[in-house]
RNA sequence: GUGGACGUAGCUCAGCUGGCAGAGCACUGGAUUGUGGCUCCAGUGGUCGAGGGUUCAAAUCCCUUCGUCCACCCCA
């Protein structure tokens, strides 16, 4: 047959070959043997879903990257682009009656149209944790040490864990009462904040250019004085008492225009010199919200006043503050906290507290895990309304990654212990049976099935790096014997076929030893 | 989506002012008929990423395209 052009893979996916693979298993294998211990039980959603799973609260940025078809029925599907959202859909699909909290854990392939490189790809693993029906800062502390201690039992150090919290700006907006656009152009504004190369004056720039704000517009100011109580009238009472104002001082409207119209125009411009104004207040807020950024101690005081200054609840602060109490008695270590109000995350969904750990060797991709509260997703999912819930996940790539960098020993593959080499036809069955023996004994073990010479056998046991091999010719058999060569030490003996167990036991203990 | 570097044997790469497709390692076999790491000998393996153009002649020059990596962008 002509030889075929080789078929590639497929951009942005890896192949694990069974060096990476053997390293891949033992993290997550280790990780989900820590999430079982905090009470997690595993659970595995499809990698299919419907589309809308995913649509519904995943922000701009996943939604232009997700894998998306249609298929033979017409169902609008796709590959999921993380996991929270299907562990959501399994809780409120079969779980919803299980007595909270509820403690999930999960792992595998998420995917996402993204442009590939180095801890970026198409494909990728994503392992994590969440934690349904719980609210407040003691979940928050679970979870977030929890993804430390994942890091941490795998040994790695130089990290960073960032906190923020999306609750802030939420109060903030909502106190505004901003106009609908408005109000989302802030939400999505938020990821950029903490960006040094965009920041609060990017943020500006778009005002402008999506005339939120004219411009060239003077500063507006707000109506802060005895004015106020119109804006927070009716609008039909405000129009009456402003005409009767115009009435009562002998104000006589020109022809063109009624007192009535007068009036609401005089509203209108009041109401759009408000939206101006809470608008620009915003911004200041923003500017004043990208500042904080530091250590637990300090920061919080900073966070106290600008709450203080805004009028805002002080509910956000009094979070941090029991998080990070918490999670002292779970003994992150300090140094690793930077508590930065400044950074939002792509996903819509997060409501309170948020987080990320990155690793300071990395680069660019440097993101190890991320995830926060959501308390509004089970409802948006159709579950239960209050269902708070908050979660996080790995990237595994990025985990392995990190590992490298710090150099810390990776899982090897796991090759047999012992080829068995017939020598000759006329003993391949007796090899075969010999195998299958000592592989009942807990062996891993290999069996030459090429018909080559025994030189080119033990050739390949050595540089396949097989400690023992087996021969297996008719001269042993007939004494009912079978040779054991240690290939290391070139040191070769007989032993009778009525000791397998033996003979197991001795290369058991090789491996054990290491 | 944008920009840069790079695609030649399984791997690492040379060849790139146009003129027969190369090296090292790896693989297979032999020297050594039942004993591996060293040595020596021989061999297999290539649409030079793909398509088009210029030319008597293209791995080499030009255009397009795909891929990899990196940096943007975005994101866990």
């Amino acid at each position: 047959m002509d030889r075929q052009r080789p078929i590639e893979r497929v951009k942005g996916t890896l192949d694990l070959l069974p060096e990476s693979y053997a390293q891949h298993v033992a993290v997550r294998e280790q990780l989900s043997r820590l999430f079982a211990s905090y009470g997690y039980r595993g659970v595995e959603p499809p990698i299919l879903e419907h589309a809308e799973l995913h649509l519904r609260k995943s922000g701009g940025g996943i939604i232009s990257k997700l894998y998306t078809f249609q298929d033979f029925a017409r169902r609008r599907l796709c590959l999921r682009p993380e996991l929270t959202a299907s562990v959501v859909r399994v809780y409120v699909n079969a779980l919803r009656h299980a007595p909270l909290p509820v403690r999930l854990q999960y792992c595998g392939p998420a995917f996402r149209y993204e442009q590939p490189q180095r801890g970026r790809h198409r494909q990728f693993t994503h392992i994590g944790v969440e934690l349904l029906g719980a609210a407040g800062p003691a979940a928050d502390a679970e979870i977030i040490a929890l993804a430390c201690k994942g890091l941490q039992a795998l040994g790695l150090r130089r990290l960073t864990v960032r906190l923020g919290h999306v609750g802030v700006m939420l109060a903030l907006l909502t106190n505004l009462r901003l106009s609908e656009r408005a109000r989302s152009f802030f939400i999505e504004s938020m990821e950029n904040l903490g960006k040094p190369h965009l920041g609060i004056e990017s943020i500006k720039q778009a005002l402008h250019d999506l005339e939120i704000i004219p411009a060239g517009a003077a500063p507006a100011e707000p109506h802060n004085d005895i004015l106020r109580p119109l804006l927070e009238a009716r609008p039909e009472e405000a129009a009456a008492l402003i005409e009767r104002l115009l009435a009562m001082m002998n104000v006589q409207p020109r022809q063109s225009r009624d007192a009535r119209q007068v009036a609401a125009r005089l509203l209108g411009k009041m109401r759009h010199e408000e939206h101006q104004a809470q608008v620009q207040r915003a911004v200041d807020f923003l500017a004043e919200l990208a500042l904080i950024k530091g250590q637990p101690p300090e920061v919080f005081t900073d966070i106290g006043k600008l709450l203080e200054k805004f009028a805002l609840p002080q509910q956000p602060l009094e979070d941090l503050q029991r998080l990070v109490e918490t999670l002292r008695a779970y003994e992150v270590p300090e140094e690793q906290l930077s508590i930065d109000l400044s950074f939002g995350r792509g996903i819509q969904y997060y409501t309170g507290v948020i987080f990320e750990i990155q690793h300071e060797a990395l680069g660019r991709e440097d993101e190890l895990c991320g995830g926060g509260r959501y308390d509004d997703l089970v409802a948006v999912l159709g579950g239960d309304e209050a269902v708070p819930a908050c979660g996080f996940s790995f990237g595994l790539e990025r985990l392995l990654l990190a590992l490298e960098a710090e150099e810390l020993p990776l899982a090897r593959s796991e090759g047999p212990d012992l080829l068995v080499i017939p020598i000759g036809r006329a003993v391949g069955g007796e090899a075969a049976r010999l195998a299958e023996l000592l592989r009942g004994s807990g062996l891993r073990v290999e069996l030459e099935i090429k018909e080559r010479t025994l030189k080119s056998s033990l050739s390949y046991a050595n540089k396949s790096g097989v400690p023992f091999a087996c021969i297996v010719g008719e001269d042993e058999l007939r004494a009912a014997t079978v040779r054991l060569r240690n290939m290391r030490t070139r040191e070769e003996r007989s032993e009778p076929l009525a000791e397998l167990g033996r003979l197991a036991a001795t290369i058991l203990a090789a491996r054990q030893a290491g």
